[in-house]
DNA sequence: GTGGTCTAGACCACC
DNA sequence: GTGGTCTAGACCACC
């Protein structure tokens, strides 16, 4: 048996930038926090920011240019990729561990019907 | 923002228990390895080993008998409350994943259906 | 005016590994030297090493299996791809230079045709 | 392996200078900036460009009048041959480049033929 | 002030 | 021993 370890902070700082800009709070041509500022704010040393910073711009979600700042450059079809791996990625884990606990697909449509019912919030769609 | 730590390895060993309970792989009466055994197979501490079978004593889950070892000792009524728990947490989970990337309730139902239907491999219920 | 910087260590590394593969020194499926290894020898630190590393990882040019090293990993057709890139840029370099200097196009094959003459050295093809 | 390093900033003001006037854009009894404005000018300490003037004083590039300031004095002639052995320089790092990509004499000529076709804005010569 | 590179070194997981 | 993550901090280029 293997044991979950912490996923890496620069990931998480990914997750939450991705996360942010499908939800339309970060778009296109917004500035960031800078490296420093993050780094502060959060309470982490400057160079794992920039190493999520580095990967974003990898991954074409951030532009950054030096002595500027780092901008949000990731277009609306982009993002909609992005929204669908992560919501694939979401799926996977969800439907592993209903079944690992030997959930039917029934079940499964069933409990989580209910559970959307029960606790409201969300939008409808 | 804060950062997700990786949950005490002790937790993961009880809910690795739990879940093979439920799913039958474990049952009443059955032994579990001893501490010792289980520590040297995951390679950890004996320490954590016997923090989680502890604590998976004062649950009810098992019960040591000194130079005998460890047995489980849940029944089928308090083990259904388990996975009603553990079901109702991973569900929690996941519609909060989903509506922070903005996804319906519709939309959330359509789309496990759709997985479920693709990646086969469920019990039929 | 602007001067010119040296290029990052780690994208020097990435170039040297990019010209072997080239050559055919290193083929798919060789181990490179391990992290530490590298560092040692070229007496630079590990983290610099890492880092050219894991973007020669982002580019398929190898696959690093924790514990066990660091493979070779591109196969043919990307490595042309490599290759036609790498020849654009010197090209293209070289084009820029020598139209600085005032060289036109017919001086400018003529003396690569005199300066491969002259040194030779190169394979026939 | 070593690695490469940024060329001396004094170095790369007088290679500056050097196609500036083979490019015609400094005639002999022109006026260059003072060594003064230079450093303001490229934000640089005035050592490294008292250097680099002195330098070129040497290599009869310029000719320094103390009080009046420094004026190209190179002649046609000279120029020749340093346009010769900048365009020496270049070559012979192209074909050196390109050998440790194996690529063949022939290739070279024809992709740089191909390479002068594509991207226009040489003279005709 | 902004990002970019690099060093030094700790600690961990996996083999 | 292997790679992976993170901290701490220096120094630089560009604005």
């Amino acid at each position: 048996m293997d044991f979950d370890v912490a996923r890496p902070i620069y990931q998480q700082i990914i997750d939450d930038y991705k996360k942010r800009m499908i939800r339309g709070e970060l778009r296109q041509g917004d500035k960031i926090p800078s490296q420093r500022e993050y780094a502060e704010m959060a309470r982490i040393n400057p160079n794992t920011v920039q190493r999520a910073y580095r990967e974003m711009e990898n991954l074409n979600l951030v532009q950054t240019s030096r002595g500027q700042g780092t901008f949000v450059s990731v277009n609306h079809e982009e993002l909609e990729a992005i929204k669908k791996d992560m919501a694939a990625a979401v799926l996977r884990s969800f439907v592993t561990e209903m079944r690992a606990m030997q959930f039917g697909d029934k079940e499964m449509l069933e409990m989580l019907g209910q559970a959307l019912t029960s606790h409201e919030g969300g939008t409808e769609k």
